[in-house]
DNA sequence: ATGTATGCCTAAGCCCTTTAGGCAACCGAG
DNA sequence: CTCGGTTGCCTAAAGGGCTTAGGCATACAT
């Protein structure tokens, strides 16, 4: 019987594609083997098991978008690089749905921190050097654009603006104008409330 | 042998507490059979199937963190007013992680409709009639309170902020400090980069 | 008290995961 | 070019989750 020529990488390349076709949670060692036309029992001599292919394929979503966003930051600042980097994301999860919620498996915290996720931060701390942020405001700035770059993208991807006016992309630029706006002018922290 | 008195409603609540004690992606019929101390096809006369039982728990979670929300809202406008909302979807994702699951799973869009989640949407359009916000902005500024409540929320949960300084908190009361700021000075469209 | 409806049961089929062990294809050494 | 070893994919099997079909006993109404 001729040998499929199986390996850990193609294996995770494959997977990913299928995450993108059918969802990341439907990814299963026997779609995969269904997919590659091996047998179940063929992939445990390449992957250790399930968990660790959805790991894989986890890590490969954020490399992938690690790149992008390097590209995309490259030789842009201010709210240039503020919607260059937003877009990425944004479109790296229209393009690939399961890539991206692959990304956002929990990995635990070695595998997290050899990950491409430490890249991400970086570069949003990068981004903000085009702003006048100073610590410790900045990491709560990173924490504040991870979280609507996230939440945004999650909730779009899950339909969560489909069937409302006005359309999703007006109200992204829109938030973007407003995270621009809100870096340039980042308030002291326990403002009284003007009402 | 004794009935166990199984109902929809005791299957969902204790499906619910199943959740936050094992998590929502855990919560197997069997699961749940075993901790009613029941067989699995016996749950199979009360709920159609697991995907009904994870639709019902989702749909319990929602009502229990609108009816929170209507209590914090209550007498409350401006930055008050946001700071309740925001504290009541965190603190019931602490304190109900598997719920918190639960009410993000993708509900088909009638029974989205026929959902608590219509309340959660008027709350939050509610709360921003404490500023001076008109259509279609209000709708942008949704959008984005509910990215970033779920963004952060989600990402807190996952153990995102766990080994940074500064704590998570702090974090968290300084980008309610920036919410408030960003909805009293929301910016016109189409900004330029003063950046 | 008895008939009926209901509630939980056993049985069985299907799919996914993972491990153990076997056979054949490939590869390097003579 | 053949022969031995290694590697790659296989079959087999056990365990668990999902779901349906059909049975028996409990609870309830008359």
């Amino acid at each position: 019987m001729a040998r499929a020529g199986l390996t850990p990488e193609r294996l995770t390349r494959e997977g990913a594609k299928l995450a993108d076709e059918i969802g990341f949670d439907q990814v299963t060692a026997s779609a995969l083997a269904r997919r590659c036309d091996v047998r179940v029992a063929s992939l445990y001599s390449h992957v250790r098991n399930s968990r660790d292919l959805r790991t894989r394929i986890a890590l490969l979503a954020l490399e992938e978008m690690a790149d992008r966003a390097a590209d995309a930051l490259a030789g842009r600042s201010g709210k240039d690089a503020l919607v260059a980097l937003a877009n990425v994301y944004r479109d790296y999860a229209r393009e690939h749905p399961g890539r991206y919620a692959a990304a956002q498996l929990r990995l635990d915290p070695e595998t997290a921190a050899a990950s491409a996720g430490v890249r991400h931060a970086r570069m949003t701390r990068a981004l903000l050097r085009g702003y006048d942020l100073d610590e410790p405001d900045q990491t709560h700035a990173v924490r504040l654009l991870g979280s609507v770059f996230h939440g945004y993208v999650a909730t779009e991807l899950g339909g969560g603006f489909d069937h409302s006016e006005p359309d999703s992309q007006e109200s992204w630029s829109r938030t973007l104008d407003a995270l621009d706006h809100l870096l340039r002018t980042w308030p002291a922290p326990n403002e009284t409330n003007h009402g």
